[in-house]
RNA sequence: GCCAGGAUGGCCGAACGGUAAGGCGCACGCCUGGAAAGCGUGUUCCCUUUGGGAUUCUGGGUUCAAAUCCCAGUCCUGGCGCCA
């Protein structure tokens, strides 16, 4: 959220910012409410002054026994009160009219961002890993083939017990991501991460504090209603990423100076609806409506806030370093910035299992693991993030970031196509192999079922 | 789920229906050779800032006037119940 004052004052500014985004937001129509609120705010104000004059002069009056001027006095209350009614009814009507609207508005992004409409104008600032590639196979098996071959990934059995778009792991496919997991956050420990355990389901007010409420509620899970009834402030939500029970926890605190920078990781489940988004790009697992990852979570003073950006893009990369799997910086454009960042790097490994039109010369694609973003203010001002700066009177809002570190299904979708080997089987990163009880290799499992017999899979 | 108690500033904590004490912390100033102590001022938000308004968990109600009385809700604490 922005301030308002701001808003009043930089209006140019914010003009541009909306026009670059490419977002459809009246911001004319904003400032003639916020002017006409500020009307009827002096108005009422002055009324409410006139009356707690007279209402000190009753007091005064009770204890001095003049009874005709006390009556007197009480009349012309009487009137006031429904003068300032009036006056105020119309003022709330439009205060709760500017709040809503205010939380539509989204971030400006920050002058280092390049300009540009969509994922197209994306700026590549270097990849990592190409020049030492490793031995692969002529013909890469797409991950959602090679985890049905192996008997790891089962997408057609979570059809049958939840839906389309989720999926069972099995065997090595489900120890492949316990190790994922451990293995991230021990890496985020030694850079300094602090481990949280959210709960899952979450509230309307924390969604709006993040920003993916009011305007990306059909993305997101709601219990126990359907998504296009009205919502209040306690219905809850399945989280979506870990960044908002996190974000939040601290949501009208002031923190201490001591306390900041403070970085959190969190491990959760993370639930999207993304309704629609079927395809040869979406095949397998690499967009479903279940998947975990670990997510670091940064607060810090706002002057240090893009230092940090940097030094967070490095903490999540190097998940990928230690892997030994090749990937790229992706410095993201104006027009494919999310609501809520001012600015943001994408990490995309690579997956050479499928070829598409805007992988790299190597063949296969991006796939998109983590978003590195500096929020700014914008999330404090809606969740009431503060701390109280040195030599400073008042509180201010600290400025949050976050990255994934990383998507953990995307990666073994790296995982399971780059580390692949010419008999079909997956080679164990050797980091990650102590955390899979010292498993180099995985081959699979041997199918079960009369469905498995009656493909020829099993005698 | 039931019963009881509670929610006041950054923190702690007072307040017969008459317009929010006090303390702590922090900032600034005075005092001092310097510091401590002491003293003074400030320390929520909003507006058109020598001024004014709002604000005692939230939302309603009673009243000329509500932290205070009434109703509803949220959360916390304790007890009981249920329970992996």
């Amino acid at each position: 959220m922005l301030d308002r004052t701001y808003l009043r004052e930089n209006t140019d500014e914010v003009r541009d910012a909306l026009e670059n985004r490419g977002a459809d937001v009246d911001l004319d129509e904003f400032l003639e409410l916020d002017e006409r609120w500020r009307e009827l705010k002096a108005r009422g104000d002055d009324l409410r002054h006139e009356r707690n004059q007279i209402t000190k002069k009753i007091g005064k009056l009770v204890a001095d026994g003049k009874e005709e001027e006390r009556e007197e006095a009480i009349k012309r209350s009487r009137e006031l009160k429904a003068e300032i009614e009036e006056v105020e009814e119309e003022g709330v009507e439009l205060e709760d009219e500017l709040r809503e609207r205010i939380l539509e508005i989204p971030q400006v992004p920050d002058e280092s961002v390049p300009l540009g409409l969509d994922e197209r104008h994306n700026v590549e600032d270097r990849r990592w890993g190409f020049d030492d590639l490793r031995e692969l196979p002529d013909e890469i098996t797409p991950h959602y083939d090679l985890g049905e071959d192996l008997d790891i990934i089962d997408e057609e059995r979570a059809a049958k017990t939840t839906g389309s778009g989720f999926y069972f792991l099995k065997g090595e496919g489900a120890q492949l991501e316990h190790a994922l997991i451990q293995f991230m956050m021990d890496i985020h420990r030694e850079q300094g991460y602090v481990d949280v355990f959210p709960p899952v389901p979450v509230k309307s007010t924390s969604m709006r504090g993040t920003g993916q409420l009011p305007k990306f509620a059909d993305d997101a899970y709601r219990l126990g209603g359907s998504n296009e009834e009205e919502y209040d402030d306690e219905d809850l939500w399945l989280c979506p990423t870990a960044e908002v029970p996190v974000t939040n926890m601290y949501a009208n605190e002031i923190l201490l100076d001591d306390d900041l920078p403070l970085k959190h990781q969190a491990y959760t489940p993370n639930f999207r609806r993304e309704a629609g988004e079927h395809g040869t790009e979406t095949r397998g697992i690499v967009r479903v409506h279940q998947f975990n990852k670990v997510e670091l979570v940064n607060f810090v003073e706002p002057e240090d806030s893009y230092d940090r950006l940097e030094e967070l893009l490095g903490e999540a990369e190097e998940v990928l370093k230690r892997l030994g799997l090749p990937y790229r910086i992706l410095e993201l454009c104006t027009g494919d910035l999310t609501f809520a960042s001012a600015k943001t790097y994408d990490i995309e490994v690579w997956a050479p299992g499928d070829d598409m039109d805007d992988g790299p010369e190597q063949g296969g694609r991006w796939l998109e693991v983590s978003s590195a973003s500096n929020f700014e203010d914008f999330q404090a001002r809606r969740a009431g993030l503060r701390y109280r700066p040195e030599r400073h009177e008042s509180a201010d809002y600290l400025h949050t970031l976050n990255a994934s570190g990383l998507a953990i299904p995307r990666v073994m979708v790296a995982i399971l196509e780059y580390y692949q080997n010419e008999d079909g089987t997956v080679t164990i990163p050797e980091p990650l192999q102590p955390y899979m009880g010292g498993k180099e290799v995985i081959e699979g499992h041997e199918k079960v079922g009369e469905s498995a017999l009656g493909a020829g899979e099993r005698e």
